[in-house]
DNA sequence: TGATAGCGGACATACTATAACATATCAAGG
DNA sequence: CCTTGATATGTTATAGTATGTCCGCTATCA
């Protein structure tokens, strides 16, 4: 299990890789990666950061790419629902997925002090909570993981 | 690990077992369990069902308890500050809490067909996402888990 | 008596999300 | 060429969720 997001890196990087990944998969599925798309792409990943949607509306229009609530949601749902992005359900916002494409079940690591995300790997299929869900036969079929708390970084800032 | 929610039981005491433990617990800490506040758990108790606050503020309303948001909202704020009641994020609802008073880190198990709720223990200290946390520094302090599935019940019906 | 604190009533507003309908673009096929 | 269908975007309006603020009531306590 690993995690994405707290570690330093090269973010110039990072941004270019991420959007490139979806380009190809795209490409690759016959899905339209429109300059909204990738726009709001880019935004998600600017930060490591949950964006909210009239956050991500905002700089759409400052662009001239939008103006209107559906713009955004829309972009937003394509990139959920084909794996690029996440929501953020206790945030009401949205993230960049940090391995596109991927199927998997996420969990995310949110810092209540810098608001940074990081994605993981948890998946219900094992681990205590799947044991407890078979126990009463109840079948899991999507999980939201949301750890909120301190990051690294934060820790040592607060101290 | 237990679940309290699916299984069938007499769902007339579980209501009055569960007022009067929060009653009890309020006394015991000082607490004001005032009449609206009352009615709003007693209506979350009522079915093992997420509510929304506007659900809610109808019922209170018809009730002649209170018309506006706040009024609602204000006793939901309560019961969950106090752990009488928690709140799923993935449907921006509010369901009562199993066995309220003591503390704990739930996870909720929600049926996408019958939309029962059913409350599971998920302490996030140990398990595979604690593990991934604490190798990467993060310290978790609260989890929102909430799996969407199917209940036994509507398993078989669906079936 | 006056001060304080907690609760609830009422009004207004902010934030989040979707419905519904119109228009644009483009590729496939007659 | 032109129609058709599929997908994406533009636009208006509205639904659904949540909070800020001010006020008055009541209980308590110095």
């Amino acid at each position: 299990m690993e995690t994405t997001g707290f570690e330093r890196h090269d973010h110039g990087a990072c941004i270019r890789e991420g959007v490139s990944a979806v380009d190809d998969r795209c490409r690759a599925q016959g899905l339209q990666f429109t300059p909204v798309r990738r726009r709001v792409l880019e935004l998600l990943l600017e930060g490591h950061r949950a964006l909210g949607a009239y956050d991500i509306l905002d700089r759409l229009r400052e662009e001239g790419l939008g103006s209107q609530p559906p713009v955004a949601y829309r972009a937003l749902d394509f990139l959920v629902k084909h794996g690029f992005a996440h929501k953020i359900e206790r945030l009401n916002a949205f993230v960049a997925c940090a391995c596109p494409g991927e199927s998997h079940m996420p969990a995310f690591l949110i810092c209540r002090n810098c608001d940074k995300v990081a994605e993981a790997e948890a998946d219900m299929r094992d681990g205590r909570l799947a044991e407890s869900a078979a126990g009463v036969g109840f079948r899991i079929e999507r999980a939201v993981v949301e750890a909120e708390g301190l990051c690294p970084n934060c820790q040592g800032a607060a101290a």
